[in-house]
DNA sequence: CCTCCGTAGTTGACACATCAACCAGTCTAC
DNA sequence: GTAGACTGGTTGATGTGTCAACTACGGAGG
């Protein structure tokens, strides 16, 4: 996926993480599925839940740490509800709100789930990285979230003139 | 999404990097969507051709360079074909190929959205990272191209004992 | 109390991705 | 040549994500 005129260095990184990504991201999500017939969405969901409190979280909260739309959110937990994995009951607090607990067959199935995850990661991730790119990795990432993390970032908001 | 016991680097590495990357390419492919009407499957599709010799290509080829099920690729130029931004015409070489190629409204669109991706590309990633760092993340995304790219890996396959 | 606005969540329609089944053309070996 | 396997691509059913509209509750101001 090149940029533009695709000679600068910038470009060539971004062409090269894209199709890592894109691949790294495949690979270890068609593994996941296979060996625990869990997708991605599902095990995320499973994962909140396992550390949360006494396994139980606002659908709020939820929202909040996955980044999702909250129709997603409110699809995803009602066919995950009808799959058995997980319980909705109304929020004591506010009422307006829906509580999120996992089933013991759900719990189950994310510890279950959870190993077999680390080794797919380990497997396509770890296995190839020296510490110091680890190192090096987690200090890009940690960069790159905080201004995702805080609003929208509003400089250019709109449109841009050349579009 | 923190892994297993969550207290190992690796762990926390992980549940950074994953943070990271659904909040960028989620911001990315908002801010392409909005500005450009194209999603980030229409843009790849896009990418490739105008990078292809005489902006024409096998789908075949395609299919290797994205990554995609065929039948993805199938549905996703239809539909592309229906809106006007491509075409598709039989190979000659080999019957039952067919070859992709750009509309002058698609070449349009395509060139117009590439710079607009470039400078989204630009505000959520280039502007935070320093030359160290972007040295360090293409270095990292081809260390870990190389494995994914050559056949799927096939060291523990079929199902590893734990799961 | 009541209106108005914001928030939590649901729903239904539609777009997109995946899966399995299915052609039609090519290649290999007999 | 022709049978069988393989490849390039399409199709339709089904699951998942997104968007817009909606319900219901909560909180602030009059």
């Amino acid at each position: 996926m090149k940029l533009d005129a695709c000679s600068e260095p910038e470009a060539l990184a971004w062409s090269n993480f894209q199709r890592m990504r894109v691949r790294l991201i495949g690979a270890i999500n068609r593994d996941l599925t296979r060996e625990t017939g869990l997708s991605e969405a599902d095990f995320a969901i499973l994962n909140e839940l396992v550390h949360a409190n006494n396994e139980t979280v606002r659908a709020m909260a939820l929202r909040g740490g996955l980044d999702w739309e909250k129709s997603r959110l409110s699809h995803q937990i009602r066919r995950m509800e009808e799959r058995g994995l997980l319980l909705r009951k109304p929020c004591i607090e506010d009422n307006r709100g829906s509580v999120i607990s996992l089933t013991e067959e759900g719990r189950e199935i994310a510890v279950a789930a959870m190993a077999c995850y680390a080794e797919i990661v380990r497997r396509h991730l770890f296995a190839y990285l020296s510490p110091a790119q680890l190192a090096a990795l987690d200090e890009i990432s940690t960069t790159l979230l905080a201004p995702l993390e805080s609003g929208p970032d509003e400089t250019c908001a709109g449109d841009c003139d050349p579009c």
